[in-house]
RNA sequence: GCCGGAAUAGCUCAGUCGGUAGAGCAACUGAUUCGUAAUCAGUAGGUCGGAGGUUCGACUCCUCUUUCCGGCACCA
């Protein structure tokens, strides 16, 4: 007798071993077939999977998260078992899970085109229609080896020989004709993988190691059922349409081209936002208590050799020669920011110390990292370096962090995540510092209520660091804000004061930026607000259309008078029709459109209509001006 | 840097089999003076990313190269 308990305290008893699809059909036909696995002991288990103890089961369906999962992961066996059938010959390699779908690495002679995927695709699709049942194969790890071996899958053999125990019992996945070894569970029937779309093919190394070979990599998105399918497609393309290099362009923001890959140049509209930004950091760290300074961005190779930076980075860095000098383009401040702190002896009555700088900086990255403003090679950072005695580390994390709050909060993102990156195992320092550094960086986070996620071995050799990331408006994560203890660079570029007790000490450094740099994080701003900049922000705020000839120059004095109230306007005066301006400048994402025709000019006002299509009628222009100002001292959105 | 793809008018994109390039929008000219997402007509616009090669002939085929796109690797 066999007692099976369901979720809801339910029982169900069978007389003999039973598997986990029999006790869900037991339940319900309509159950059964959507039955993905089952969760035994908190444990994921195969729907054939015997149970042969009483205790409790958790029926696994398409609907939930480990259901999908598990599609996801059959739909990569799906497309193995594709990829064998129209080309034989492929070694395959890894097909894992990843955010949204699944992978498969393979090495194939034959370069799969774009043509190939959509053969793919079909294959898959016939395969799925069939609904053939998987079939599990427990077998000894000499039986997996001869397997593959017969097989001639060599990537198989080494996980085989890298990474299973010899007295483990790999599972074999028996897709018809094909076999995959895997930790598993899977779907007991394809038919259970039908929604999925295969998306791009690619490089990648195997195992992720630029010294081995090359594979090609075929990434799939899947699905449990049409509708999310269709739903996270129709994403994508929104996600595309919102892309900054798009928008960057299509709103004369800025540009790139061939004579300066990876560096960005600047045009009106997209420099005004640039330096709204900027001013508006530059005033939030001046009520913070930062000094703002500026440090040259040519400076003598023997700095960076001081540093340490040239060891690890000298040929991600650009080399200029003059005279007989080797100098090199900054590609950070803080070595810079020592020698200000340097000049002149500090006392610790002047700690804590904090220098920030948009310090204009250049990175040679390796060409194929280049993306859009998002991973440039020159840049601007809101960089700054604090120096402080280890005492004060976490009141200076923890005063950072309500700063970070109130930036981003003010930029329109509202979620948060935080990560602490703990000691490596190359590292300077003491493990006496790196544990207060450790545990002054925690409490400050914990201080404030926040969960975080750790990372161990992943903080910088120097010192641990909390990575700050915010989500956007569809959901991705974008790393941006830092906070790093450094207790290595003051002391090799002798950076030191005189303590309450009259000796020298080396003070501690924080590296601590919260937009990253302002190439990148315009670029996330745009993605975020898709070109719909909240008023403050926006370029331009308001444009002033006229009806005709008649009322250019009643516009023109609406565009001077609204200018002297401070704020970013311009108007257009072109004779083309009412309909054709509020169109263009509707697309241009300009917060309002002013329309002046001869009612407005009789009467002093304007109609006021937002970029949304709002129509907020006419009102005199003291009126707009109020409402604007409004709205851009408290950076809030357009108003409907 | 590595794998794969792409580059054609200011922008977005066509271009068949190798026979010297085309559309829409924008620009310019003219008409129109108009009330909330595209007024009409006309004109002009190109070393087909760059350098070589094959060919009677190259946007098209080949080689090299630059940049971009998608990933991988990298990211102080």
């Amino acid at each position: 007798m066999l007692e099976i308990t369901l979720p809801d305290g339910s029982t169900r008893n069978f007389d003999n071993p039973v598997r986990i699809l029999d006790v869900a059909r037991d339940i319900g036909a309509g159950l059964a077939r959507a039955t993905v696995a089952g969760r035994v002991q908190g444990e994921l288990k195969d729907a054939s999977d015997m149970l042969t103890e009483a205790g409790d089961l958790t029926i696994v369906t398409r609907d939930d998260a480990d259901g999908l999962e598990i599609i996801r992961h059959s739909c990569a066996h799906l497309l193995g078992h594709a990829i064998k059938q129209l080309w034989p010959h492929s070694k395959m390699a890894i097909g894992p899970v990843i955010e949204n779908g699944f992978y498969y690495d393979i090495d194939l002679e034959h370069r799969i085109t774009d043509a190939d995927l959509a053969r793919l695709e079909q294959r898959m699709h016939e395969l799925a229609d069939s609904d053939y049942a998987v079939v599990k194969e427990v077998v000894a790890w000499d039986e997996a080896v001869r397997v593959f071996d017969e097989r001639s899958e060599p990537y198989k053999l080494e996980i085989l020989n890298e990474n299973i125990a010899r007295d483990a019992q790999p599972a074999l996945y028996h897709h018809q004709e094909y076999i995959d070894m895997c930790r598993g569970p899977h779907v007991p029937t394809m038919g259970l993988c039908r929604f999925f779309k295969l998306t791009r093919v690619s490089g990648a190394y195997w195992r992720g190691d630029n010294q081995k070979p090359m594979l090609q990599r075929i990434y799939g998105t899947a699905w449990a059922t049409q509708k999310q399918l269709k739903n996270y497609l129709g994403q994508l393309v929104e996600a595309e349409k919102r892309d900054h290099r798009k928008l960057g362009k299509q709103l004369a923001l800025f540009h790139m081209q061939e004579e300066a890959p990876g560096m960005a140049f600047w045009h009106a509209r997209g420099w005004t936002l640039y330096q709204t930004l900027l001013q508006y950091m530059r005033a939030a760290q001046q009520e913070r208590g930062y000094h703002e300074i500026n440090t040259p961005q040519v400076v003598d190779f023997s700095l960076w050799k001081r540093s340490g930076h040239a060891d690890k980075f000298g040929d991600d860095m650009f080399a200029l020669q003059s005279e007989d000098k080797q100098f090199a383009l900054k590609p950070m401040n803080c070595p810079c920011h020592i020698q200000v702190f340097n000049q002149g002896l500090k006392s610790y009555r002047d700690l804590p110390l904090r220098f920030a700088e948009f310090g204009s900086c250049h990175r040679n990255e390796m060409s194929g990292a280049l993306h859009g403003l998002m991973r440039v090679r020159g840049f601007v950072q809101d960089d700054a370096h604090i120096f402080c005695t280890e005492q004060q580390i976490q009141d200076e994390v923890s005063a950072f962090i309500d700063f970070l709050h109130a930036v981003y909060h003010d930029l329109g993102f509202t979620q948060v995540l935080y990560r602490l990156a703990l000691r490596p195992p190359n590292r300077v320092g003491s493990d006496a510092d790196w544990d207060k550094a450790e545990t002054a960086l925690a409490r400050a986070l914990a201080s404030k209520n926040l969960q975080w996620e750790e990372l161990p071995g992943e903080g910088a050799f120097y010192g641990p660091k909390i990575e700050f990331s915010l989500r956007d408006v569809i959901g991705r994560v974008w790393q941006c804000g830092t906070m790093q203890v450094d207790f290595a660079m003051p002391g090799r570029l002798n950076a030191h004061y005189i303590a309450e007790d009259g000796g020298k000490r080396v003070p501690v450094m924080l590296h601590r930026a919260l937009l990253g740099s302002f190439e990148r994080f315009i670029g996330i701003l745009l993605e975020h607000h898709d070109g719909k900049f909240p008023p403050w922000l926006a370029p331009v705020q308001g444009m002033v259309l006229n009806i005709t000839d008649a009322q250019a120059p009643y516009a023109a004095q609406v565009e001077e008078t609204l200018k002297k109230s401070g704020f970013r306007v311009e108007s257009d005066l072109r004779n083309e029709k009412i309909g054709l301006k509020i169109r263009e400048h509707t697309l241009q994402r300009i917060p309002y459109l002013l329309v002046v025709g001869a009612r407005e000019a009789q009467t002093s006002s304007i109609a006021v209509r937002t970029r949304d299509g709002d129509d907020l009628d006419a009102m005199p222009v003291a009126q707009f001006a109020e409402l604007l100002a409004a709205q851009v001292a408290a950076k809030a959105p357009v108003k409907a």
